[in-house]
DNA sequence: GTCTATAGACTGATAGAC
DNA sequence: GTCTATCAGTCTATAGAC
């Protein structure tokens, strides 16, 4: 609308976007360290040296900083995330990006706390991890299944290449948590050891193994 | 100390046993909603029925309430949780263990939420929470090398142990997250498939895969 | 043992000066 | 845009009656 044409020297609020960027950052690393409903605006606002007014000014409420949170860590990830490759290379890349985030803690802390914390139906950010989660496995499935018709690996049906990307989700997750909790869990390592083991069995009719599995244990 | 014998009828503290079990119940249902940081002991005291100040009395504290309920799932795992079966049995069985936590929702998004609430140091059951999964790796990690004593397994290092250890925990923590984003996961049946495929994996020695994926990623 | 009442601190959010 | 001042509400915890 009206913006002051002098306190902008160039770009749309050249100062206004690094102190918002500045803010964002801030937030990660207070909510990921008490979580979202641990951590208070208050305490967001002093560690960036501006007043609580000041924060709740830029981003209207709360749950307005979540999600501009939320968008960052988003925006960081998907960037960071492989838009280069596709099929197998995908999954290779994994360990590598696991292990990039040994050296920044705070995204990770805050998405495993966030995404635990969203669990319950009356998080403010339930949906947005759910559907976050929803769309990260779809990619998955998409590269393991193009993987499937490129004749890469053997043939695997949607419910079993639903159940690898689970597991491989979930190994992901796991391993950052436990590095949260000690860490000289050596997070690139055991992922490596993980999908490298994982491909050599898509590579044989290892599908064969998840077929009996599934199908024996169901006792109906 | 001096207890008024008049309270109980047989028992020591007969009533107030059933009381405190009561409040914990609650407690779990609260912290694992909330988390800690986001539950009050006024919530916990209301759907339990007594004041808050009651409730306090029982526990001493906001953490005390926390303490009483970590223990409280410390047993109950612990009970749940296979003292008849060692070595491979052992991973057999976690498969059926998840399972069961498809019908105590609670429980398992209790400590999902806490365990991630308490990545963080300065949180209170940061220690309780370290403690508990350093105890667990050693656990799996004694009964995998069991199997590799008895023979069941082909030899593995230390190292790899490890490595082994951590992904089957990665994987039931990352599973049990998924389903309480989504409760069409099927938990019993990932999991299924990924202990049955990992013992097929330590049965040959498929170890090489390991050392050779450890080895080869390190450029030190 | 459980209650009411209350202390004392912190919460998210708003109003208005500059 | 950022501040100070302030709101009404909630928090944990304590004191004391019954």
């Amino acid at each position: 609308m009206a913006g002051s044409a002098r306190t902008r020297s160039r770009g749309p609020y050249r100062t206004g976007v690094r102190r918002r960027e500045q803010l964002i950052a801030v937030a990660i690393d207070v909510f990921g360290e008490h979580g979202f409903a641990g951590g208070s605006v208050r305490a967001i606002a002093e560690r960036a040296g501006v007043s609580h007014a000041a924060l709740i000014q830029h981003f209207g409420s709360k749950g307005g900083v979540l999600m501009a949170v939320l968008q960052e860590w988003d925006r960081q990830t998907v960037e960071a995330r492989l838009a280069d490759v596709s099929g197998l290379d995908y999954f290779r890349r994994l360990p590598a990006v696991m292990g990039a985030h040994e050296h920044n803690r705070g995204l990770l802390q805050l998405f495993t706390t966030i995404a635990a914390e969203a669990s319950s139906p009356s998080h403010p950010a339930h949906a947005f991890i759910q559907q976050r989660y929803a769309t990260n496995l779809a990619t998955l499935a998409g590269h393991l299944q193009q993987a499937v018709d490129a004749g890469d690996v053997a043939p695997l049906t949607p419910a079993e290449i639903d159940i690898e990307v689970r597991l491989v989700t979930a190994v992901l997750d796991g391993i950052g948590l436990q590095w949260l909790l000690d860490s000289s869990t050596d997070m690139a390592g055991s992922v490596d050891v993980y999908i490298t083991r994982t491909i050599m069995g898509w590579r044989r009719a290892d599908a064969e193994t998840t077929r009996v599995a599934t199908t024996a244990r169901n006792p109906v």
